[in-house]
RNA sequence: GGAGCGGUAGUUAAGUUGGUUAUAACGCCGGCCUGUCACGCCGGAGGCCGCGGGUUCGAGUCACGUCCGCUCCGCCA
């Protein structure tokens, strides 16, 4: 039992107080940042979750003070009483609370501290490793903190912006029937069925529908998902999104409300007016002029594709690639800022991961071109530089390949090229719809849906789905924010004929429906109202809002690539008494 | 499943063609100092060079394997 705690309760955070507050007797509470000891006087930051605080120990105001202030360390925790005092002319502007400090007239260590293995502040180099084994400690520094404080904004305005407009917030089962298709599933034994596993949701996208079948008519849910799939910067196994449900709605309507959303957020934590309706671009579109389904308009480079004049063009590769079914994707970039050699060379490095190769020229006068694509005819050339709007002093850059790869490569050489050279523009806020993506995804002949199967085909293409499943694009719609897929949703199928027509399409036959989602199929009998949806990922949101590197600077406590956890070291193996509980059995050649 | 980068005091890094006692900065410990705020000055401690075996008279250094972390491709309906 703490007797500072007993007399005090705390006056202001560390972040609060000005020159008007001279004079004034405080308590604060916090942590040792640092301190620097004169001798006869020591100063120490006192830092909380809102700001640092300069204390002064000194001998001729306090001597008892003074002795337990030349022993603090820092992180230890404190508690002092203390009376503010202006700093006159010496004022730190480093600091919020730089025109005050606080004379320190008692003091509590409430605990103690080793010497943290690295130092609590912002301009940090320590390894990721090592501040994720001491999380707790990481998360202290002050942008981690105020990173957790945005995320905790995020969810506070969300509840009040959908809890405004009539939403419920409606829980569902993290624990639930394994559905194959999509992404891999965390699987969880069942002890009182041996042998029988649930699966952790990945989405909770059946159940908001057949909360709409139940009449809820808008449902929200800020919900933890769950996908065992590889793991990057911007992905992790565990994962929130903001989730919605409406019924009676289109394309339209839902998009207003979530663009409603969108700008209430940034408007109140940034303070930055974003204009709507966002603008909207079909896949086709995207797929275009930036290789991917998720363009950063930040960028105004695009590209374009110059298969036709590359047919005719006698360079082998190109022809090669085009007569194996593949594209010629180009990208040009302007005379200025200058394309330096030291980046040209750094592309092969850049595009071999992506399995494909890039070629380049430099455009001079009359067209003509120099440094690759040795042999390249005359008047392929001149129409290359046509489509391209080429002039002279420009650069092309070429990628042939399979659409999905040159796409690709080329869509993430616009990024790349564009960050070197500067030209993609820090600071705006480049949101849009994607929209009309295709409904399938063919690969080898094979049709999958490329969203989900409950996705609604556009009206004009239902006609499609028996003879040209691969034209066939969907009601569905990606938010996109730089370059980042932030959020994605469809109009669901509520006709069960038309939900039989895509199954087919999909080549699921009619028993398999109904062992897979019988229920869905059931309750679709009883009168489901039209409806439609959108997922947001709160991680991606909070990550772009507080302008973070790494979905890890905005979730208190991230996995690693491989999916563990450095702090408590998970996952770890179990007991033979667990796994024999579980009926369970260890294949022998685990490869560990 | 694949590619690349990294692992040396508490932390961040340097470490030459393989060769005496593995350096530095910050941090830490002790001493001095009343105006610092990246305090300053003096002194000091601190190392399984990720791990394993291999080549060698000799390995932080070379080759191999392995573990861990990061970035990316595939994957993520």
């Amino acid at each position: 039992m703490s007797a500072f705690l007993a007399n005090h309760t705390r006056t202001h955070n560390c972040g609060a107080l000005r020159a008007t507050d001279a004079g004034a007797q405080v308590v604060l509470t916090g942590w040792v940042q640092s301190s620097r000891d004169h001798g006869k006087a020591v100063f120490i930051d006192l830092r909380d979750r809102d700001g640092k605080t300069q204390l002064v120990f000194d001998e001729a105001f306090d001597p008892k003070a003074l002795e337990v202030g030349k022993d603090l360390r820092s992180e230890w925790c404190i508690g002092i009483t203390g009376e503010v005092r202006s700093r006159g002319t010496m004022v730190n502007d480093k600091l919020s609370t730089g025109a005050i400090e606080v004379w320190v007239k008692s003091i509590e260590v409430f605990s103690k501290s080793d010497t943290p293995p690295f130092s609590i502040e912002d301009a940090i180099d320590t390894n990721e490793q090592v501040r994720l084994k001491y999380r707790y400690l990481d998360l202290r520094r002050p942008k981690l903190q105020k990173s957790l404080m945005t995320r905790s904004k995020i969810t506070r305005l969300t509840r009040q912006y959908l809890g405004d407009n009539n939403f419920l917030e409606m829980e569902t089962p993290f624990m639930v029937k394994y559905t194959p298709g999509g992404a891999r599933n965390f699987l969880v034994p069942s002890r009182l069925n041996p042998g029988e596993f649930y699966a952790l949701a990945e989405s909770p996208q059946i159940f908001k529908q057949l909360l709409m079948v139940a009449g809820f008519e808008r449902y929200f849910q800020i919900v933890r998902c769950f996908r065992d799939e590889d793991l990057r910067n911007d992905r992790q196994p565990e994962f929130t999104q903001i989730d919605i449900e409406m019924s009676f709605v289109n394309e339209a309507i839902l998009q207003k409300m979530m663009e409603g959303l969108v700008t209430k957020l940034w408007k109140e934590i940034l303070d930055v007016d974003i204009p709507a309706p966002f603008r909207r671009m079909t896949y086709a579109e995207a797929m275009a002029k930036y290789g991917v389904d998720k363009p950063d308009l930040r960028c105004d480079l695009e590209l374009c594709e110059v298969t036709e004049a590359c047919k005719t063009s006698a360079f082998k590769i190109f022809e090669d690639a085009i007569a194996a079914g593949g594209i010629v994707k180009a990208l040009r970039i302007p005379a200025n800022p200058a394309l330096t050699r030291k980046i040209l060379d750094g592309l092969p490095d850049f595009t071999k991961s992506f399995g494909a190769q890039c070629a380049w020229v430099k455009v001079g006068e009359g067209g003509v071109w120099t440094g690759g694509l040795k042999g390249f005819a005359e008047s392929a050339r001149d129409e290359v530089n046509r489509v391209a709007g080429a002039h002279s002093g420009d650069t092309i850059l070429f990628v042939a390949n399979k659409a999905k790869v040159a796409n690709a490569t080329a869509g993430a050489l616009r990024l790349f090229i564009g960050d070197k050279l500067g030209l993609i523009r820090k600071g705006e806020w480049q949101f849009m719809w994607l929209i009309d993506p295709p409904l399938f995804e063919i690969e080898d002949g094979h049709v999958a849906a490329a969203h989900h199967p409950f996705t609604s085909p556009r009206a004009e293409d239902e006609e499609l789905l028996e003879t040209a499943p691969e034209r066939v694009l969907a009601r569905a719609y990606d938010l996109v924010l730089n370059g980042n897929e932030v959020g994605g949703g469809s109009i669901r199928i509520h006709r069960s004929d038309l939900q039989s027509r895509v199954f087919a399409a999909l080549g699921i036959s009619e028993e398999h429906r109904k062992a897979k989602f019988g229920f869905l199929l059931d309750a679709f009998k009883y009168g489901p109202p039209p409806h439609g949806g959108v997922a947001f990922g709160l991680d991606r949101l909070a990550m772009l809002i507080s302008n973070s590197d790494s979905l890890r600077d905005v979730i208190a406590f991230p996995k690693t690539q491989k999916g563990s956890d450095l702090m408590t070291d998970c996952p770890t193996h179990v007991s033979q008494k667990q796994l024999d509980e579980l009926f369970i059995q260890l294949k022998p050649d685990l490869p560990i």
